[in-house]
DNA sequence: TTAGGGTTAG
């Protein structure tokens, strides 16, 4: 018979919950506390505290709060780091912080703990203000209390605070940590600022995945998404190791302006490196075909997955409600709930889309009513304002008005720009005027809210509203990006603006165009001029 | 006991 004592307890614990048989080890654990508190020691608590991280078993890290102060250990710095930690990670940030404010003694771990755990939970406001609050006292931070803050910074686009921060680490000459160089790289591209973050990325010694995705992300972030994929074929090229997350992140960029031959080009670099069976990847290359206009691809790796996530679902959803077909998305959210997946906020996104797109107005609102009271899922902004554009797009305006006002939230731009464009739609001047109004209360700065409502005056004839939207706006706000449309053909794309004749081909496109148009009056086509802008005669406008 | 990047809608 082996003598136990509270080490070998505490490894055997450990040992269970490593391997994430947390129940297991949690049965050990209770067994250790019927034979008396005096069999515990801190790291009977910390191991526990360390295992349970997630927010199903936040119960185990009140327990193990509790007994903490049962025993007289509260004051025990280790083990208060070790509760606000697990707090943090359960997403208890309330319980975290208080337990931060009783500790009498603190360490750098202890103030990196909340200043991390804060990040995790987007607080990153009360972050900083921490980070800014440790620097005043007596202890000093560490790579790791930076490397948080940094991210702190991130997430609030919080330049001025972030160069700050650079400065700090220059001065304390440990800016060369390729950890704080990924996530200084992260901030200045976050910030909106790529060249900040190029310069980091080029100073830096060495590589890694890590730092390479991130600045392909920022690339792709500030919209260099040709930038993008030309460092990830540079790098792939070149030979450098890549890992999957960096090839789910250049997957990401793709758009409708982008390349379907280079898309597939990486698809074969997936399979070439065995990446196939990673969910992040396999989600990725479902939405890249699908942005990328080649919906059978998109269902061909969506039926190869042998563990589909929510997120699979999701994607596959909107691939289809993407491209106009309603019902199979519909359908798909059946074989969903079948397959006892889980819908998330953003599958009933997807699905009202579908809905607003074929006019299911009954079933849509169905769903918002089943989001909230079957899956208690709490509706975003985002919501809202699909809502509100399926039922202006079924030309309900009245419904979508009182919708919006009997919201539990103020309305933001979103809702606002969804009914500008149903009275768009319908040409409803009144409602639009009024949508218009909100939207630029919301948005003083964008000039989406006076085109449209100039767009809607066109279509009604009453060109004096209209010129005095366009001077309303040129007096607001800067000019309006111009429209592109484009083509790719062999894996290079052609991209046209209004009354461009700048490409090579230009006379025969414009012939070719001319005879689309002949066919189209010959079958009986009749153009929309509701949308013209200008005053013009009825051939112009044509 | 604190630990950098990645997929879904609009």
């Amino acid at each position: 018979m082996p003598i136990r004592d509270t080490v070998s307890w505490n490894i055997m614990i450990s040992g269970f919950l490593r391997d994430g048989d947390f129940d297991t080890g949690f049965g050990y654990f209770k067994r250790l506390l019927e034979l008396g508190f005096d069999w515990l020691d801190q790291a009977s608590f910390t191991t526990m505290l360390s295992a349970y991280d997630i927010q199903e078993y936040s119960f185990v890290t009140k327990i193990i709060h509790c007994l903490v102060v049962l025993i007289g250990y509260e004051q025990e710095v280790t083990v208060g780091n070790a509760l606000i930690t697990s707090y943090f990670k359960c997403g208890s940030c309330g319980l975290g912080r208080q337990v931060f404010g009783e500790m009498r003694e603190r360490n750098v771990i202890t103030w990196t703990a909340v200043i991390s755990g804060l990040v995790q939970n987007q607080l990153y406001d009360d972050s900083l203000k921490l980070f800014a609050e440790m620097r005043c006292g007596s202890v000093n931070p560490n790579f790791l209390t930076y490397l948080s803050s940094l991210m702190a910074c991130s997430g609030l686009q919080a330049l001025r605070e972030g160069r700050q921060i650079h400065g700090i680490l220059w001065k304390l000459g440990s800016q060369s940590d390729l950890r704080i160089e990924s996530a200084l790289m992260d901030m200045y591209s976050k910030c909106g600022s790529v060249e900040d973050a190029w310069r980091v990325f080029e100073s830096a010694e060495e590589l890694d995945e890590v730092s390479m995705t991130v600045i392909l992300v920022g690339f792709a972030q500030n919209k260099f998404e040709d930038e993008a994929i030309q460092f990830f074929v540079k790098m792939v090229k070149a030979g450098i190791e890549i890992d999957p997350n960096m090839v789910s992140a250049v997957l990401g960029v793709f758009g409708v302006d982008t390349s379907l031959g280079l898309g597939k080009q990486i698809h074969s670099v997936i399979v070439k490196r065995g990446f196939t069976s990673n969910p992040f990847v396999s989600n990725g290359l479902i939405n890249m075909y699908s942005k990328c206009g080649d919906l059978k691809e998109s269902i061909k790796v969506f039926s190869r997955m042998s563990d589909k996530n929510s997120i699979s679902w999701n994607t596959m959803i909107a691939a289809f409600a993407r491209h106009g077909n309603g019902s199979r998305a519909l359908e798909l959210y059946k074989e969903m709930r079948l397959e006892g997946i889980k819908p998330t906020d953003v599958t009933f996104l997807s699905l009202l889309h579908a809905c607003s797109h074929v006019g299911l107005v009954e079933k849509g609102m169905e769903f918002f009513k089943s989001m909230t009271e079957v899956h208690k899922i709490s509706p975003r902004t985002e919501h809202y304002a699909c809502v509100v554009d399926m039922l202006g797009r079924a030309g309900l305006l009245n419904e979508a008005k009182s919708f919006i006002e009997g919201l539990p939230v103020k309305p933001d731009l979103l809702v606002w720009q969804a009914l500008l464009g149903a009275c768009s739609i319908h040409g409803d001047s009144e409602m639009g005027k009024y949508a218009a109004d909100q939207l630029i209360l919301a948005a003083p700065n964008s000039p989406a809210p006076y085109i449209l409502l100039a767009n809607i005056y066109s279509s009604k004839g009453r060109w004096r509203e209209r010129a005095r939207t366009i001077r309303r706006m040129k007096e607001m706000v800067v000019d309006k990006e111009t429209g592109i449309s484009w083509i790719e053909i062999e894996n290079a794309v052609h991209s046209f603006v209004v009354d461009d004749r700048s490409h090579p081909n230009a006379e025969i496109i414009y012939e070719v165009l001319a005879e689309l148009f002949r066919h189209m009056i010959d079958e009986g086509y009749q153009p929309d001029k509701r949308f013209i802008l200008h005053y013009l005669d009825q051939n112009e406008k044509e």
